[in-house]
DNA sequence: AGTTGAACCGAAAGCGTTTTCGGTTGACAC
DNA sequence: GTGTCAACCGAAAACGCTTTCGGTTCAACT
């Protein structure tokens, strides 16, 4: 059972030197075909498997990645980590690369790990992801010389690798497609303008409204923390206006959710009328009643994508900068987004009349 | 800037042999504290990091444990990985373990990793989960000598580490309550009879209704896939009854949001005509309308429980038999269950009534 | 004075690869 | 027959650490 492992029998087996066989498995060219034939063979046979940490040890690569996990500050934000991580882990396995996740308690934590990293170099390189306009980790990874790509732009990812969907064409489109239901006050319910994509949301909220011929109302650009009471609240605040609008854009499903309900507890019918649409594309939003429009992101293909960018800028294949790349959100139309509502304005002042009546009418 | 790394450097600093200071910094007991302090010091002024590679490589261990991300069939199922993934991660940095997640293709390819690992040694043990009631890796890590852990037990699983939840009280608990406020007709909509947890917390519903002295119909025992649509379709069979239940059991969140909408499409208001409560826990639940009753697990300790159990196993400081692990879900009650409706019974038959009108009324 | 035994530390042998550097062939040309 | 050049392969030195095994020193007992 105890039997010896190693380059070391195979070698002996075939009458050949350790280092000959090494080379064949990695197939030298100064091995012949044959020899290496045979050494492949017998290694099948052998069920041999190379001792990954002298192989990095002595190769100086450590063929891991790894992934920052986002803080857990929020609460449902993470339902993409599952695939985006599922679609990181599988191309990295099918280049034989490992993906190690490191999840930071605070960002101290965060700065001390990014040191170690530099130092013990047992990861690679990095991925990140939750970006910040002013994202003090591009500079810090860039000093420490650490290989990195992030999922989302910054202020300071201009000659850095990312890869990012293009938030501001979703939010344009999401725009114009609410003005060419005939929608006229769009207003939009935005995230802290810390994160980088909360920004270009509403920048493409704005140029919807331009492209649409609509003029920008100040009133109308709310802004409030990713979460269900942030919706809510940035909704009640909407609709207190004198003339509130009849759509809005949403930052997120959830903060969409969170309007959605504020938007009930007014008396109006979410999707009737006041039309609203989120992003994210979360499943769950298809649940709901009436289902949430929405606009989706490819995750799966993000991830595998990341780790392809990484992969050639740790192997020195590609520049940092030149791997930039913007995917495309698609929109996701369920019962939420509909022409302006046609009927009684007075409505507003019936609380608690019939409003879900046509459940689901709107989806046939 | 090439500055040779190393213990070399710092043992030639202090004039002391490679191998002290290898053993002050590890903190051999033969080595005297003040020489240990003078080495840690000297360490410390470097940024000394030893190389992850060249340890793992003369220790013979790995310091790794890796994590089998669930097959991203469902589709929202994933909402807790990155809450158990935090989890696991902070306690294995706390000890100095690293976590790679291994997300398999296919159950081949599974195996496959199994295999590779049971050769290559370079992640010292695993945490699965998703277990099934009768599943074959655990045979085959035991057979492979693979220490793992599993978050979730199964037929198999007598002699080796879990950890998991009491489903079964859980749904005790839940059946109970439900009792508790009157009902006497409940059901279950289960989950596919190969995951062990749907077993359980079928088992569970029956054990509370014996407990509650109701007898269990048969009609009242629903089956289906871990989905909105399979919820969707449970709860139309369990309509479609002579006696329809006034309270059903649903084996997650998911599930149960499905079944509100069939209770909502038959003319009825979830929570009023008909209770239910969902399991899992999913904040989203508290966004719905009314918010979902339901069980909530603990995730993050859960993480960092299996992670704990993982590495005295590994290290030999416990056998498997000996960490087997019961959390306890615990009740989050929110709009969807209450008594049983007391009004006209034939509120079934009109489809389009107001249904929806006493929105949020049952939460003060 | 001799013995014992902690208490400390150094030398050196690994750990299992990769990789550089030569060395040995044999073929082919001159 | 000498030279040349590929084509192949082996020896051996890393890689940076851990760990065993002794060896020295010095205090404390006989």
């Amino acid at each position: 059972m105890e039997e010896p492992k190693g380059l070391k029998v195979i070698a002996e087996r075939l009458n050949l030197s350790e280092s000959t066989v090494s080379r064949a498995l990695n197939d030298y060219r100064d091995i012949s075909a044959r020899t290496k034939a045979r050494v492949r063979d017998v290694a099948e046979e052998l069920g041999y498997e190379p001792n990954t940490h002298a192989r990095r040890l002595a190769s100086g690569k450590s063929d891991t990645i790894g992934y920052i996990l986002p803080k857990q500050d929020g609460q449902l934000t993470e339902t993409f980590l599952g695939e985006l991580m599922a679609g990181m882990a599988k191309t990295l396995a099918g280049c034989g690369w490992d993906l190690m996740v490191l999840a930071p308690h605070s960002s101290e934590d965060e700065l001390a790990i990014f040191k170690k990293i530099a130092r013990a170099r047992h990861v690679s390189g990095l991925i990140i992801s939750r970006t910040y306009i002013d994202d003090p980790r591009f500079r810090i990874l860039q000093d420490l010389k650490i290989p990195f790509v992030s999922h989302g732009r910054s202020n300071e990812s201009a000659n850095s690798a990312w890869l990012d969907v293009d938030n501001e064409l979703a939010f344009v489109e999401m725009t114009s497609y609410l003005a060419s239901l005939g929608h006229g006050r769009i207003a939009h319910i935005g995230g802290a303008p810390v994160y980088n994509f909360a920004l270009q949301r509403a920048d493409g909220w704005k140029r919807g409204l331009k492209d649409s011929g609509l003029k920008e109302v100040a009133d109308y650009a709310e802004s409030t923390e990713l979460s269900f009471e942030g919706g809510n609240a940035a909704m009640k605040r909407l609709l207190a206006l004198d003339e509130p609008p009849t759509a809005v854009c949403c930052v997120s499903d959830v903060v969409a959710i969170g309007a959605m309900r504020a938007i009930r507890d007014a008396g109006y019918l979410p999707g009737r009328e006041i039309s609203l649409v989120g992003y994210d594309g979360l499943e769950i939003g298809s649940l709901l009643d009436p289902p949430l429009t929405t606009m989706s992101q490819p995750l799966q293909s993000a991830g595998s994508r990341l780790a392809e960018m990484l992969i050639t800028i740790v192997e020195g294949k590609s520049m940092p900068a030149d791997n930039q790349e913007l995917f495309r959100a698609s929109l996701v139309r369920r019962g939420t987004a509909n022409p302006p509502f046609e009927g009684v304005p007075e409505g507003r002042k019936k609380h608690r009349q019939s409003i879900n009546s046509n459940v689901g009418g709107f989806e046939s």
